[in-house]
DNA sequence: CCTGCGTCCTGATCTCGATCAGTAAGACCG
DNA sequence: CGGTCTTACTGATCGAGATCAGGACGCAGG
């Protein structure tokens, strides 16, 4: 990536946060150590405690964990602008695992880079733990959605979040984005069987709400699926940031 | 309350750190604007902005989600010793409502004071913000309950985690505690409905595990309990502190 | 005293989604 | 080229848990 081109991550920022020319220099060196990983290896293991966190710059992550009795429970997602394991640096704890969905690219952050991006820049301290409390706040919504709605809400729900996230890192529109889950990603995130994420999507589709194939969600009407979800985007677009 | 007293918090907080006698005088501090609610009167509205965090000091509290269709969701519970509202200070959003179970007394503490307080005590600090990723880490384990686990394993691992939590704060053992929670409550946790909750307790007594009646949690069995809930405290106690 | 209300409790029925079983279509690989 | 793997998809059956309906009990207020 070029100086010049904006990262996923600023981008996000910048929707809700004016930065300075010394905050996007900082946030700029703080993408420099680029890292691959490939699609499937676990990145961090449950209960590990890393000296890094990484700014996912290219590709999807999942986060996610294992029960006794073998089966997962997915998390969350990460794409791209999203911050891996910035919690487990900050607080030397990691409670559970990651697996790259396809090969990615991020940036890794060192502790030393971050804690003194955090004392030399707190308005960008600020933005990065603004947007920890939004990835909080998402997983309470998850919470919710496997707590109270029944299975092609949950779908609905998830699939119109997911669009909401990429468009802000301009990945996604009201129209649709492309997708690298499979199936028994929605199934594992959303506690259903595979199988069964199978009808609930052919029941979408064929209600002409959304599709999913191919790699591709098409938003098929974007009204009706709001509508059906229950989907308030309050949680996600908190406005600006906050002072600490 | 007595300054000889200690407090919940205190004590869970020092269960970790190394508390010193400035830290204990600041937390003390905190502690001195006593405020009292009644139950069932609801606290702090889902997307109000609050100037004010509190401190719990005795009773219970729920922090719950409303859906579109009248269910709510209760997210997690709020015993004494833990923090309300402690992420709507620091950042400007609060996501989520507050409700006393029963009459509640907490210490206000005001936005400013509270940064004072961070600024001044830095190990303080890094403490307060430990409490409040352990509180993330048990909103991540119960989605991971509501997604994959059955009725019964729900409820024994609610039950189990809140012993716990309780007995941190010194409010019970392996044996059991005192619980002011309604099966209501407890259906609006982990997802079930009030007569379902019934059925499993029921079963969940007559196997000779835990007993849940008027106002009492009796472990009849833990180790039972804990190997049926595949209960592992890991979320619940990372070793001491960190450094930020 | 009765009345009404909230909570606990139980039985009968229904339904959503899990599980089991199997087909079909690529992709990769020797 | 045939084999093996992964993923998508469908039908049949089964079961956990929701829903409906109603009873028992304690308690506050008239």
């Amino acid at each position: 990536m070029h100086a010049t081109e904006i990262s996923p991550l600023t981008k996000k920022l910048a929707a809700f946060v004016a930065l300075s020319d010394g905050d996007l220099a900082v946030l700029a060196r703080l993408h420099q150590k680029r890292r691959s990983f490939g699609a499937g290896r676990e990145m961090v293991h449950e209960g590990e405690t890393e000296q890094s966190a990484y700014i996912l710059a290219k590709g999807w992550v999942c986060s996610y964990k294992l029960q006794p009795d073998g089966t997962r429970q997915i998390i969350d997602f990460q794409i791209p602008g999203d911050f891996l394991g910035l919690r487990s640096v900050l607080l030397r704890t990691s409670d559970h695992s990651f697996e790259p969905i396809v090969d990615i690219l991020a940036a890794e952050v060192p502790k030393k880079d971050l804690l003194e991006a955090f004392t030399n820049t707190p308005r960008l301290a600020t933005a990065i733990l603004w947007v920890a409390s939004r990835d909080e706040a998402m997983v309470v919504e998850h919470l919710v959605r496997l707590g109270s709605r029944d299975a092609s809400k949950r779908m609905a729900h998830f699939l119109l979040e997911l669009g909401a996230r990429l468009t802000l890192v301009g990945l996604g529109s009201k129209s649709g984005y492309a997708c690298p889950l499979r199936q028994y990603h929605l199934a594992d995130a959303l506690g259903l069987s595979s199988v069964h994420v199978n009808r609930v999507l052919r029941d979408l589709r064929e209600a002409g709400l959304v599709s999913f194939r191919d790699g591709q969600v098409k938003f098929l009407d974007y009204a009706g699926l709001v509508k059906l979800a229950g989907f308030y985007t309050a949680y996600l677009d908190e406005t600006g940031p906050l002072l600490l």
